[in-house]
DNA sequence: ACATCTTGTGGTAGCGCTACCATGATGAGG
DNA sequence: CCTCATCATGGTAGCGCTACCACAAGATGT
């Protein structure tokens, strides 16, 4: 005993060796209590914004934590606070542009909040239910599903139903039972559409995404409600069912190429098909967008890496994705704290882009209408 | 002294509270100890690689950690060993396709071994040099460097000697400055070449890619050898200038195929100028492949996403990126122990992907060439 | 022969934070 | 006036790991 307690005096008096190295020590959480002359913990107790704190006492640690400039050691926060929080992104088919936009956000808001992300592709598990029940026993907290996952109201279910937190992210339709970020498909396609025909366009064909994803049917209806509300008709013959492929925006843009009078602007329910629709037009000799605007969704990679560069919707993937984090990492503490907030849905702004695929009808066009 | 010892011994009592929150308590460094009949410290020892453990006792720890199935706690790792890692991955043009691999590799090996990701776009930076020297002074350990930005030799020297650590993905050539994961653009672009020239063809254009970077020497050599050594003569006509952009590729390409004889077969230095290659031959009604083969380079997104899709090389770059987070942590560990090892480059495995926009020369093709 | 390295191992403190109790101080109820 | 809750705060012990020494045992130097 003797010889324990004397070695324990001798290593009181070295320490504070590695903090040294660098020469700015970090403050730490007794740095802040003593500048706001209280303790440690309910220093910790104000960063964490637990109740039964002065507000007084509150001001005075915010005032010596701005002063100090601290932030928490995130190591040190999981290492006392029991288990790290795990989040899951879950991939079925991952168009890469989507992903890559995808992935910085969450990394950015995960690291910041030292969470642990894991990435999870769906495509080789024998059945969902059967990975996601693994996964939250493995210690998973909280999952992110981009489209198409995020309309799989099964999954989501299963995910919350297993005690787990999902957020969708860009679903077609909130659904109840769990968070969500998105943006208003409906409003965005009814302003592209809007966008196009304040170009001078009548005769605009549209593009259908794949049926099996909410938003498909959303951006239809904004298109349909556009033209209505601008007094043309929606021929039947002016849409065309894709299915989000570029395969599958050709054989589409073929058929809507063949109606007559030929559409002078088409709006498809994605880049990839917007692609597609340009390379069909070439194929056709039609110029775009000099014969025909070409308008897309989604504002990927494609959108500006082909010529021309594609008028197209923006959505703030990024940040809808790093919100969608700080949802699950809220969530969680709160849910360790033992209360149980309803889900939340945060809807985010997006952006009409404005590139070279876009004009007014040509007088070449106008003429052959007349003609016929 | 005495009341010290108490409430130590009372602590020790009440302990495991949190832990047995999960059933399966995770196994920690004492446990493998216990397992090992050794001390703790022998096992950390043991566990990072360091000298000084007898080979018999190391045998010992490992059968202990694989029995347990133990894996180190990161939070703690980090918390006692001072500071936390952090690595920045730079951008400077990202191509998403290219990104979202290569942030894949990356956040996988990182999350595994707890480093801290940091993505930073040099894009609007006064000047790399100011933006690295920052960096180095904010903490950051290490640097990964996708093209363009691995083969800016400036870069290189200005992070290796301001103390960091960077690895270059995907240069031209290695430096031997720094480390670096890569494949062998020449032998790629060879092979792709042999296999253009096994499928019939003799007239093969090629489209080199962005003469800033590197790699397109590299893998318009490759093109040139293999003609070469297949007897096939190299005409300036049949190689076009490019930058890496679809809109690049274009022009190339209407180059290209405005040579008489036209060529059967053009080999693009990446996908975008295969993509627009593609585009043009459409557009000028020729069938790909059946009346040209058209070959890209890097397997991005474009490749599989346009029709046909493209025959292409695919280089692994999400190993590559792990194996570049693996390396800068394993130097900066050594380099914290006072050794200086030299840097590190390894050459990756690249694969020829055959997909459809491959074929032989058509018969048509070869009458035209006789009528000439 | 003894001083001085080297090697393999163990002991302990403490990284920065939070969980859990203990403690005063206040107010409510008997 | 004395309980007994309720609040605001402090004290302390770890979370799991590594840095740093201590130390025994053998190898080496003079």
């Amino acid at each position: 005993m003797h010889l324990t307690m004397d070695t324990t005096t001798q290593g009181r008096k070295q320490g504070r060796k590695r903090g040294s190295r660098r020469g700015n020590a970090a403050p730490t959480i007794a740095d802040v209590a003593r500048e706001a002359r209280c303790s440690p913990m309910t220093v910790s107790r104000v960063i964490n914004g637990e109740g039964n704190v002065r507000e007084e006492t509150r001001e005075q640690v915010l005032e010596a934590v701005r002063k100090l400039n601290y932030s928490p050691n995130r190591a040190a926060r999981s290492l006392a606070g029991g288990e790290q929080l795990r989040i899951a992104l879950m991939f079925d088919n991952p168009s890469s542009s989507y992903l890559s936009e995808f992935l910085m956000g969450a990394l950015e808001e995960a690291t910041r909040s030292d969470i642990h992300l894991e990435v999870q592709s769906c495509e080789n598990a024998p059945s969902n239910a059967t990975l996601v029940g693994k996964m939250i026993e493995g210690g998973i907290t909280g999952f992110i599903l981009p489209p198409p996952l995020c309309d799989d109201q099964g999954v989501l279910d299963l995910i919350t139903g297993a005690g787990g937190i999902a957020i969708a992210v860009g679903p077609g339709k909130a659904s109840g039972s769990n968070g969500a970020v998105m943006i208003d498909e409906y409003q965005a396609a009814y302003d592209m559409t809007r966008h196009i025909i304040n170009l001078g366009h009548e005769r605009i064909g549209f593009i259908i995404g794949n049926p099996e994803q909410v938003a498909s049917g959303r951006r239809l209806n904004g298109y349909r409600a556009a033209m209505e509300d601008a007094g043309l008709t929606v021929s039947d013959r002016l849409v065309a069912q894709g299915q989000f492929t570029y395969r599958s925006g050709m054989v589409a843009a073929e058929k809507l190429l063949a109606v007559d009078p030929q559409p002078t602007a088409i709006f498809a329910s994605n880049d990839d098909m917007a692609a597609a629709t340009v390379a069909v037009a070439h194929r056709c000799h039609l110029d775009v967008p000099s014969d025909i605007t070409v308008c897309g969704f989604d504002d990927t990679d494609m959108a500006n890496s082909i010529w021309p560069e594609l008028t197209t919707i923006r959505q703030p993937i990024r940040e809808m994705t790093a919100k969608a984090v700080k949802m699950i990492a809220k969530l969680a503490r709160t849910q360790r704290h033992g209360d149980k907030p309803g889900p939340e849905h945060v809807m985010f702004p997006y952006e009409l882009i404005r590139r070279s695929s876009e004009a007014g009808p040509s007088l070449a066009k106008f003429d052959r209408q007349v003609d016929t």
